[in-house]
DNA sequence: CTTGACTCTGGTCTATACTCCAGACTTTAT
DNA sequence: ATAAAGTCTGGAGTATAGACCAGAGTCAAG
């Protein structure tokens, strides 16, 4: 078990973020101690990578609270809803790679035309690698 | 030569948006009107585009105020100089692809979990699917 | 030539996702 | 036993990314 300083520590996030998304109904520690300080379990701390990962991809709290939801929700969700949803969140997902793939080759083309020398770097500019790829 | 309105309308974002990043200096109407108007050329078209895929990947607009200023500061900016923040942004993208694909994954393990029958879910959840993912 | 749609600037307001106290209590280290 | 470090609740403050509004000017159609 641990303190929610040892939890934030290990997740890389503040403390006040831990308590920030347990009033958001993210994340709840499994007990607390008798004088109430938090105490999070394995699968706390699974949790909260799971919150963390879907943050980082662009999901937000809402979100990320939708589909941890699903779980509290269960019993009263067919399963016809819940593949409904994450079917839809799969679209989502799909088009973000797709943005983030052209991102990527963007800033490719762009290192690559960029001689990486000592010269002014007059030709190098992401519209420019851009238009390359419009071209 | 757009008006703010066609150019909003175009890029599915609102006129105050455009306003907004003008404000914030990620892109300004290459000329005005004797009246004021603002008027967008197709540059300003491709740089919007920009904008919005940046901003969909995850990217702040301060990030892509920094991409975009590549441009602008090219001059007293090395080549270097742009290579090394260039390569390192594709290491970010790298990471948020990654995540995705972990993400991305996990929501077709629940998918696929799913019968999509009209049963109650009570073996569909998201955490379900990471914990097969993590066995 | 007026009505309606559009635009201007400048300002206030809002939601999201936290951060940063304050004042009190608890735990850990020496 | 006491100081330092950590935790508690509650509330106020902040940065980002706009939305919304007022009052005034502009443009296009009938």
């Amino acid at each position: 078990m641990l303190k929610i300083g040892e939890l934030a520590k290990h997740a890389g996030i503040s403390r006040d973020a831990l308590r920030f998304y347990e009033k958001y109904g993210l994340i709840a520690p499994s007990t607390r101690t008798d004088s109430g300080y938090r105490l999070y379990s394995k699968s706390d701390v699974v949790r909260i990578s799971f919150i963390l990962s879907a943050k980082e991809v662009g999901f937000t709290l809402n979100e990320i609270h939708q589909l941890l939801e699903l779980e509290v929700t269960k019993d009263v969700k067919s399963c016809q809803d819940v593949k409904q949803f994450v079917d839809n969140k799969i679209q989502v997902v799909n088009q973000r790679l797709n943005e983030m793939k052209k991102i990527k080759q963007s800033l490719k083309t762009l290192s690559n035309a960029c001689c990486g020398g000592n010269e002014p770097a007059t030709h190098c500019t992401i519209l420019g690698a851009l238009s390359v790829q419009n071209r």
